[in-house]
DNA sequence: TTTACTGCAAACCGTTTGCAGTTCC
DNA sequence: GGAACTGCAAACGGTTTGCAGTAAA
């Protein structure tokens, strides 16, 4: 993620505080925030920033494929930088979610016959189970 | 779904012409509607149905079981009945949802140094590609 | 007859939008 | 200087809720 705030300005985008702000909430491991923790701890940082520009911006890291949307059974969606493709699991309790990295190629186990004549790009595995926190003991 | 309501009943739940309607509304393999579609269809047979009453309805049937919730890319969540276990491909240009069956077993590809603790009871795939109508000629 | 269920309408909350003002290049 | 970006505030849309009335058992 250090090397976002080039690939912005290779496109043409204006680097500005409020969105070298963004980029950095964002950056790490295990980080799959809403729209409102980013704005939370964007503003920490950036007292002034906005609600929009923060929705602004994660658009637009989306669109540039830096951070890939996350819809879950909450109603707000999670951000989650896109470093390197990967899955996840995700606790059925407290929601508590781990980036995770399975072994095999998930495509591979769709059939043709299965396929309903699509092409078919990618494949996106949400693992559900217990936290350790969460589970009986 | 035809003996959902000898299930309802069993659990103690009142059989209402909404619920019934809803049931019906549901039945069905590649269904896959947003809860104002239910509503919709389930108000062409049964005029007097209220939004809340759908609302209310598919979340008892989705803590049932009876229905799974499927969260999507768009705000509208989409209510799934769960006949069997199975997992979703979707169109990334048109949205159309297709139920598909793996060979395999997805869970047997995360490894447990993968599973950070984890008790790890499901695994649900979504496949994205292009249906054969939006694919490019 | 009892109490679960329904319908209405308002509230809720995450997200989007229009626009005037600002700032980066 | 000019286009791109920001902040504000209002609108939007799917979902939830409170409550008075209705109907299943």
């Amino acid at each position: 993620m250090s090397d976002l705030l080039e690939r912005l300005r290779a496109r043409g985008w204006r680097i500005t505080a409020q969105r070298r702000v963004v980029a950095e909430v964002l950056d790490g491991e295990h980080v799959h925030l809403t729209a409102d923790d980013v704005l939370e701890r964007a503003a920490a940082r950036l007292p002034e920033i906005s609600r929009a520009t923060v929705y602004n911006t994660l658009g637009e890291l989306v669109s540039l494929g830096e951070v890939v949307e996350f819809a879950t059974d909450d109603r707000a969606k999670r951000y989650d930088p896109n470093a390197l493709p990967h899955h996840h699991l995700v606790c059925s309790v407290c929601g508590t979610i781990r980036d995770v990295h399975p072994s095999g190629d998930p495509l591979a186990d769709l059939p043709t016959t299965e396929r309903y004549g699509f092409t078919v790009h990618e494949a996106e595995v949400t693992y559900r189970g217990l936290c350790p926190s969460c589970a009986p003991t």
